[in-house]
DNA sequence: TCGAATTTGTGCGTATGTATC
DNA sequence: GGATACATACGCACAAATTCG
């Protein structure tokens, strides 16, 4: 049973020449013909090789440049992207009730040391963030949820970037209300909610991908546009959501793994 | 007295030319200035606007299209892009062992319509996919995986593409041998693995995110080099590999969901 | 239906800045 | 400092798609 192809009855312009020519380098990173952290020919030297302007090699520098496959560095030469088995972080389907930092123990579990800086404070919710928690529209300009900044790293190198959102009406007054302060410090959502009688019961992460903003690139330590990995994560007490983060990673160095088991239908 | 150069410290350099310009734009459209669907001025009247030259604009439009904000159309112009609530695909944590397509029952589940086209053949695997499936080197010519290729349409749009690969060594022979031939046509992978014996327990996804390739462009319906989201998906009899897949999904009009209830620990 | 005007896409050539070797 | 190499910017020409009288 063969691939079937159908022709219809127009034919398929040539796609434009920087293109053309990003598909040969393309095939020839690929193939490895041109091996990793090898530099490729000069931007002149292409020039000269496909008798084209310069105009049309930037624009091919730039396409395999934003898939990931080069690597140009000024005044050095343009090469091939290492791609050094991509780190996994891995985001398990089993989240423990207790136990500390769900960051801390994936990194544990896989042999990496984690840390992280973090800054908090209160402020007013934007109406994405509200309802995604679910909050009402505030009546006065007091805040009305805990904002914490994280920039998580593994082995010393940037991977997470994480604002997370509780609502104030939760904590207020509470002894977590800080996420990092207090003798609670450290510990994940689930276990500190667990502290004032909160039951989280679920979780759910929306994932997708955009270039970075320029800070995130910056905080990152990758290229202006490079690719980041996006997660919406809300932490849920049954039907109320109890906390809720963006995440951003950054896409040349870490992919991120989901796993569950399959199971014979039950109840749950 | 001669000339003194007195260092200040360090000056952060201004950003270059276009990404100012793309800054403001940006800006612009986040705070509804420009709103969805709004037509951006020419970029010639930019160019005046700015005083720059067309280069220039070109190079922003660039930069604000990568990052999925405007939309240009060749002889029409260039307009916001209206953020459409992207669709969500949502990816279970509970897999069921039986019940038929999961890709059907998730769409089901959310009042969509799914439905697919699908090409199938034996083939040698790649060195990736028989690492994927802990395959040994082929000593032959012949084939040693079942490789599908799926476009899955929901409400008659592409939204995923896949390719399969099932080892050739566990099917050969078997009523599922061909993924969507015989009795079991249609079903998952757990459910069809189950028929000649074989109980598949966990799952994991590997989500990354890359531009399309020409072909995948050509197939979801999206420009060259818009961004997808990547999965490889493998499935487990134990620590078995049975089943893996290369799935991509367009990020601009679909996002992926995964999510898992928090437990109290017990044995698995 | 047709053609002209408009608008974006591709390509050419040149000049200058800046980082690296 | 000099040579090399990529990044940014200017300006022009033409192609391709769309719009509109």
């Amino acid at each position: 049973m063969g691939a079937q192809t159908v022709k219809l009855g127009h034919v398929e312009p040539l796609p434009p020449l920087f293109r053309r020519i990003a598909d040969e380098l393309r095939a020839k990173i690929r193939s490895g013909e041109l091996a990793p952290n090898a530099q490729l020919p000069t931007q002149a030297e292409l020039m000269r090789q496909y008798d084209v302007s310069d105009g049309v090699i930037k624009a091919v520098m730039r396409t395999l440049a934003s898939e990931g496959l080069i690597q140009a560095r000024r005044g050095a030469g343009t090469f091939v992207k290492a791609r050094p088995t991509r780190q996994r972080l891995p985001r398990s389907w089993w989240r423990p009730a207790r136990g500390g930092s769900p960051f801390l123990q994936d990194m544990a579990a896989h042999g990496m040391h984690g840390s992280w800086a973090f800054d908090s404070e209160t402020v007013q919710a934007s109406p994405e963030i509200r309802d995604r928690l679910g909050l009402d529209e505030p009546d006065s300009e007091l805040p009305d949820v805990m904002r914490t900044a994280y920039t998580f790293m593994a082995d010393d190198e940037p991977v997470q970037l994480a604002t997370s959102y509780e609502p104030w009406a939760l904590t207020k007054g509470e002894p977590i209300a800080y996420p990092e302060a207090g003798p609670h410090a450290g510990q994940g959502v689930v276990e500190r909610m667990a502290v004032i009688g909160i039951t989280v019961t679920h979780w759910s992460e929306v994932v997708s991908a955009r270039p970075a903003s320029t800070v995130e690139a910056q905080a990152l330590k990758i290229g202006a546009g490079a690719l980041v990995l996006t997660i919406e994560r809300t932490y849920f007490a049954e039907t109320r959501p109890v906390e809720t983060a963006d995440i951003a990673i950054p896409v040349d160095r870490y992919e991120i793994v989901y796993g569950a088991p399959v199971r014979e239908a039950s109840g749950e």
